[in-house]
DNA sequence: TTGTATGCGTTATCAG
DNA sequence: CTGATAACGCATACAA
């Protein structure tokens, strides 16, 4: 692999007439330029990414940690954030937790050795003190989906407590009282919102609200659902924690027998568009992914480039979209 | 920032011994083992890997370049590599190039700059002689879901062929004799494939295979059969090129106030899982996403670990699993 | 406009 | 078992 020497000695000039050749083209002779431009052509020479950070103490990299690759929800806010990254020559580093806070412990330490410029992380539950020692290195951090308790960072996240009171108050105004959260890790900002939102909506309807906690994934939703079925207590409508969670009490129910929406309602947050555009089925109190991820890259950014005044919360609005799984057959009847 | 000087100053001892705590620490005697491993403690120490990387020659990073970060089919592929990749210490970086060869070619520089290891990509429709940058370094490559002209390097892709012929023999023997393959890029092996099993199936069959190329997206789906109904050229069933196409397809369809199958079938490759779940509707060619994601990654720690021989060909089964999209209405009848 | 010396943080090599 | 020194590839500061 060629270095910066090769090319000197190739264009008969000195390292550094190369160096300025990348970053300060504008001082080089029109002639050495040239003679520098054939000797990198010939000897296809890139300059060696590390060396370079060792000495500016920027990698121009950010660490981008998600729960759930595998959930359109976080796919979208990976695009949103690679697209304004490459707008602005960020290299993404990507680390999937699977909610695992050792995982994600894991990734911390390897962005810190790898000096990312900054981190964009939606922390998986339970005690994440860990995420202190990057917020003491002083690189920044711009939460996404999730706060997290005691880091006072820049946050974006979907405004899924007035989701959550809208999606219930329209069970309740379909007619619904026995309803029921199921799923979402205790703990962890984006189900606290939820129910909080869940939870005012039912009383203010003078209704009791049902909480029952879980995972976010398929089958954390296919067990509650089963194990609510077996103990006699599946209410009349459930709000799942998230999309997959809804699928899986979805496909529970249908393994039990019964019909969504006409034995047991439905609705949920984060929209699957995919499946909604083959078959606009799921409720859902749907947040703007893509534009939580542009968003966060460009606080990161923003600070990346010496921002330091107090963090900044962006709450965007969600949507709620009705579809079937939420409508009652009394209403249908109509 | 604390560097390893300022540990073993604090540790009152040489860098080396530092630097021996974290690659060789049964060669310190358990005193000063103990004393460093407090100053590290203290200090918050993390080795920078950009110095470490630069002496080593090794990055232990990989690079993911993919085209559609979106579609649950690459989403999956992601989690597979990523899977592997933490199981050895490997980390990801990611490349999303929309399916333009202009930022696929800035992503293998960006690539080659940071001294990856090894590249696992699907490459971008067109003259994609750049890729040979990276071979010629003797970087490892992995080409995923799609071969690429004049490189001779591992591949993993699905058996397409077979999934494009049996898709198309469903159809056949629903008794649909106009059917018509849909979006994908011309020149792209993965089309290519899906096509050939197409034309092979209606060849056998004595139908003419009728095939009209696109992009990868939905909106390609949409604009493809909007444009053949407005040319009087809609077939009686449709194979679109993929997932998002046959969505598309779905949209453009319901749109015109055709349905799905009564009025028209359709079928795909690579299934929509969570879509799926929902409603089982989309009749497709699956291919093993995730184990397509794990076995290249695999293939790539084999080249990266030395193996030099030569290059492998994976071809992964794919199946056909029927759903309702492709039932011809005289069959639903029977 | 171009070149020289020096250092970024770490480890290989060789001594002790 | 531990330490001194040089070197990885590049860019900054200063000269020429």
């Amino acid at each position: 692999m060629s270095t910066i020497l090769d090319v000197a000695q190739q264009a008969g000039v000195s390292a550094m007439t190369v160096s300025r050749y990348f970053n300060q083209p504008e001082r080089l002779a029109p002639a050495t330029y040239e003679r520098v431009r054939t000797a990198i052509e010939q000897l296809q020479y890139v300059p060696n990414a590390a060396a370079r950070s060792l000495i500016s103490g920027r990698t121009k990299t950010v660490a981008l940690i998600l729960t759930d690759i595998t959930n359109p929800f976080y796919t979208t806010i990976v695009r949103g954030v690679e697209d304004i990254a490459q707008q602005h020559d960020y290299t993404l580093i990507l680390g999937n937790t699977d909610e695992k806070l050792e995982k994600e412990r894991c990734y911390i330490d390897i962005m810190i050795s790898r000096r990312v410029d900054g981190v964009i992380i939606a922390s998986a539950p339970g005690n994440n003190h860990y995420l202190q020692r990057v917020f003491r290195r002083g690189i920044p951090v711009v939460l996404i989906d999730r706060t997290v308790k005691d880091i006072d960072a820049d946050v974006v996240r979907g405004d899924i407590y007035t989701g959550g009171k809208r999606l219930t108050e329209h069970l309740v105004n379909q007619g619904f009282q026995d309803i029921a959260l199921i799923g979402g890790f205790t703990g962890v900002s984006s189900l606290e919102e939820r129910q909080a939102g869940f939870r005012f909506a039912m009383e203010a309807a003078g209704l009791t609200p049902k909480v029952h906690p879980g995972r976010t994934d398929q089958l954390s939703g296919e067990e509650i659902t089963e194990r609510l079925w077996k103990e006699g207590k599946l209410p009349e409508a459930i709000v799942a924690a998230n999309n997959h969670v809804a699928v899986g009490a979805l496909v529970a129910l249908r393994r039990l027998g019964l019909r969504v929406p006409e034995d047991i309602a439905l609705a949920t947050f984060d929209d699957i568009e995919s499946a909604a555009a083959i078959y606009p089925f799921l409720t859902v109190a749907a947040q703007p992914a893509y534009d939580m991820g542009t968003q966060a890259m460009e606080l990161l950014l923003d600070r990346m480039q010496g921002y330091a005044g107090p963090s900044r919360n962006r709450l965007l609005p969600t949507e709620l979209i009705i579809r079937r799984s939420s409508i009652a057959p009394t209403v249908v009847a109509h």
